[in-house]
DNA sequence: AATGAATGAGTGTTCATTCAT
DNA sequence: AATGAATGAACACTCATTCAT
């Protein structure tokens, strides 16, 4: 009733996360997937009728999970910096615990085969950094950037991280560096 | 017959660069970049033994001519300051007069079909940009941050803007505005 | 669904035996083989590897089937004249019954495309002929000739025979001639 | 003038008798045998208008040559006795001397390839051989059996020789050997 | 006359998808 | 519901043939 019954669906999900991450779409086969995830071929086409469909719920999924988890409201009243950081911890904390899926995430961030849905759950997070970094600049704590522009910059810079993790672990100190270094970069000097 | 005449193996490494950059290495058929490139399939051949081998001659072109172009020697006594304003500078010259082959370099940063020379091309990059960092650390004019940290924050930075630019072109004040940002994020804050 | 239900691994192994008897390795295309199968092109490779593969398996089934049935034990004490007809009818009983079977095996004999286990397949049947021509030599009853020059003239001779068997069906009088022949060819003469 | 001065078809036509032999018609490309004869692939072309007429002329050729040299009239009054061993030495001697050409004829004596005026060809050779063995039945001194079933014989016999010839060189030991057994086959025992 | 760069039909092989069980 | 054998279109690559030079 945990391990052993798990949904069939969520098998390939799994494996296919895991494939489509190390291989990416084109250079993963379908029945590549089905052996990963110890079900038959043609189970795979019982949830999802393409393979591009999986890839899209595969990628609706994480990116939901993504959106959800960093972009939850923060108590009202917080400062800009203390968004920032805590936009940074969860970023950081949902790369790390989720690393594959992260990687994932960035990978295929505009692949082709990205549905209508997809773009707008990728769109929708955007819009959240957008209107945050309006915000400060409004407040005038950070540097009258257009918001696009550090939206960018923050998030290369998080996914340039998330790539070096993989060859030498996030250590707190290494985290904490990066984290004041990119608030140097937005914020607004004396 | 003489602007007409251009070396074929010219035209398949344009149409490769185009192709690969938009669809990937293995989401490019070889007929399909024969097809662009308005040549016959079997005249890749003649060229490029394999797809493998055209896709490493591709990255060894440009990753070569980006390294000349960025990695050349600053006049000696150029300060930290200057010379990181001058990488910049050549970094985002090169990205705006060549973007495709600029993405395509990113894309295929990490690719399992890169041979060993192109990774060694690679690393000789990363090489350069660690020193320099940790030549900032010593001088105390740069954060006290692993030389990789600062440069894994500053290549995700600019790969980010490229992407951006395919979207929305860079002008000068976005570009003075980022390099301004970024030097924020990595110089020792008073 | 009980005749009609070929097992198509052996379909294969038939229409391939037809084609490259008829037209060797090179000459046959694999589309070509899974069309006379009457299965797709696809279903070849879950049977076989490679083309290679299915003509060595192809190979090693006919080859096994002649060493298995000419190469059996004889009642022991019989006669050098005994066994020598019992093998020649041996042969020509196999090469009436499985004719295709019988040039394939003889074209292929020295292909470049036999793998290692189907080398020795073919060597085992010289080694008994020639321990059978060294033992008649031994007694006295055969010409005292190398014997692999014995076995060379027996088997191109019966090689022959199998080829002419295309053309002009083989009555009994005819074998029982051509027996004769041969052993007038290899028997000392008083 | 002697051997610079080559015609090129020469050169051609000796090449691809090498590679026929070697690699068997459909497994020797054409500019495989351009290189090497030294010529240009087009230049083939000049003289051949096709693949397969280039190979109908060199099977042409050499057997021509082996029809010329072999069937050559005897001096009137020569036994069947003498005749044969004339026979037999004229084709060994061909065979020592041209050992590839005489696998190439043997390789290709079936194959579809084969135009119709080399098929006449090679049915000449049976013809004289036929006639042959029907006098030597007619005069008493040849077993009684059909000639076809009686040059078969022979023919294969001297072809499995020629093919041992490549491993283990045919010393006049050996022939006179060989040439006895075979008498032996065909003459009538007291 | 001679070439070899160029070609596209054809090769061996893979894989997304289907369907009988 | 689940399977995996079966498929044929598509892939990377080859080669007989052509043709501009």
């Amino acid at each position: 009733m945990t391990i052993l019954k798990q949904d069939k669906g969520e098998l390939i999900l799994a494996a296919a996360l895991d494939l489509f991450e190390k291989q990416g779409f084109d250079g993963t086969a379908v029945p590549e997937i089905a052996e990963a995830a110890g079900v038959g071929t043609g189970t795979i086409y019982r949830y999802f009728a393409t393979k591009e469909e999986l890839f899209n719920a595969l990628y609706g999924r994480w990116r939901g999970a993504y959106n959800d988890f960093v972009l939850a409201e923060f108590p009202p009243g917080l400062s800009i910096r203390g968004r920032f950081g805590g936009y940074w911890r969860r970023m950081i904390g949902f790369a790390k615990q989720h690393p594959h899926a992260t990687r994932f995430l960035e990978l295929h961030h505009h692949a082709p085969h990205l549905d209508e849905t997809n773009r707008e759950l990728s769109q929708r997070y955007l819009d959240v950094a957008n209107t945050f970094f309006a915000e400060g600049v409004a407040t005038g704590e950070l540097k009258d950037l257009p918001p696009r522009l550090a939206v960018a910059l923050m998030w290369g810079a998080l996914m340039a991280l998330i790539k070096l993790e993989a060859v030498m672990p996030l250590e707190e100190a290494t985290i904490a560096g990066a984290e004041a270094c990119l608030w140097d970069a937005i914020r607004k000097h004396a």
